[in-house]
DNA sequence: CTATTTGGAAAATAGCAATTTTCTAAATGA
DNA sequence: TCATTTAGAAAATTGCTATTTTCCAAATAG
């Protein structure tokens, strides 16, 4: 751990019992729960604070008004996005399998509780917040489908794939592996669907694309 | 006190300049418009009254609550939205044009920006109207899917289709067509897609999708 | 004309939640 | 001890908006 070179020379008062930093993570951290369960409207500002231990006071010393710590919990989130998706797509799977890999990952990172929550609160603030909104799609979405784009591609020159334009058609492959569940989801007319469901999912689909592309 | 909207007989006093069941209509009207593009809680009930040519006092005669007026205007779209749904599927066209013509349809319904306003606006709410949110997926997109997955059905029985479950396999074609459209468009990255994109969004993915499940 | 009913305009009420301020109790170096 | 700084708790302030109420002009049957 870093520790505060500044203390060399402590000054008068009273210590802080955290630094700043660490305060301003637990407030972030409790305003995004508060943020995913209750949304931008339904968070007041006073449960944020005593959720995050602290008095408003305090919170308002650190963070402005609300929707800069709105901002500040959906970026912190972007942040951890782009997991690893795929590392390892390893060559020598035949192609379906591959896909069958490549669709599950892609399954289980868009369709966690978490990012279907957070999907939510973009699309319902993105008037308020069209930065956010910006950032979110660009950050975490369009990466996410960039590799998505980068595997079909190389299929396509190995002439082992046939499709006219790879933006589309991975528009129609990741919409194919997700839609239905994230939708009904975001509506809560079902929950987060399970690991062997997003499997099994990911089967049929890969299934369906393969077999309607292959060369 | 009681109304008798036959007016056979007329009352003493003023009459209404409108029957009630109009001013309800201008009101949901105008409400539709605010809701559509302020969101419920960026909507004011004052806005909603003036654009609607009456006093609030007239609204609240008619409508109790800001929640009610909201259930009403989805209410009223759903019905719109059913009465869209055509299903004049020709069964003289071969499977593969068949289904580019229903997704074109289901396309042009779903990616509309009304639609696409109202799929918003369900996902924005449906924490703190958990009805409304059932109401217009039970009303609005089971009816729908029900037609695609009776075609997917017919097609399977004539031994045109291969594909183990329906529903699955309805979910993963809607969600090619419409996903990545309907979602960039949720989040204000984009316009909703023209007519023209969607014609060659169905073509793209009739291709895919029949050249997958073909017998 | 008069009694009676219909709304419109605007003010009043109410409640909630963001943001500020006050008061007070720690801590701690000098 | 004292000066100084950190925070928490709670109260105050502010502003917004849903909902009610008041007051009044318009319309019309009798």
């Amino acid at each position: 751990m870093r520790q505060n070179h500044e203390t060399v020379k402590r000054s008068r008062g009273r210590p802080q019992k955290r630094c700043d930093a660490d305060t301003l993570h637990l407030i972030v951290e409790a305003a995004d729960r508060e943020f995913q369960s209750k949304g931008y409207a339904g968070t007041s500002i006073m449960t944020v604070a005593q959720r995050a231990g602290v008095s408003t006071k305090t919170l308002y010393k650190l963070v402005a008004t609300k929707a800069e710590l709105f901002e500040r919990t959906i970026q912190d989130r972007i942040g951890r996005f782009l997991l690893d998706v795929v590392d390892d797509v390893s060559d020598d799977l035949d192609p379906r399998a591959a896909l069958e890999h490549i669709l599950f990952a892609f399954g289980v990172l868009t369709l966690s509780p978490e990012t279907i929550a957070i999907t939510r609160l973009v699309i319902s603030e993105c008037e308020r917040f069209p930065e956010v909104a910006r950032a979110f799609y660009q950050s975490a979405i369009v990466p996410v489908n960039g590799i998505i784009e980068a595997w079909l591609t190389t299929q396509k020159d190995k002439g082992l794939l046939r499709f006219d334009d790879v933006h589309i058609t991975s528009g129609l492959l990741r919409g194919m592996m997700i839609m239905e569940p994230q939708r009904t989801a975001m509506m809560a007319q079902r929950g987060a669907p399970h690991r062997d469901e997003i499997a099994l999912r990911a089967r049929q689909c890969a299934d369906v694309f393969y077999n309607g592309c292959k060369a």
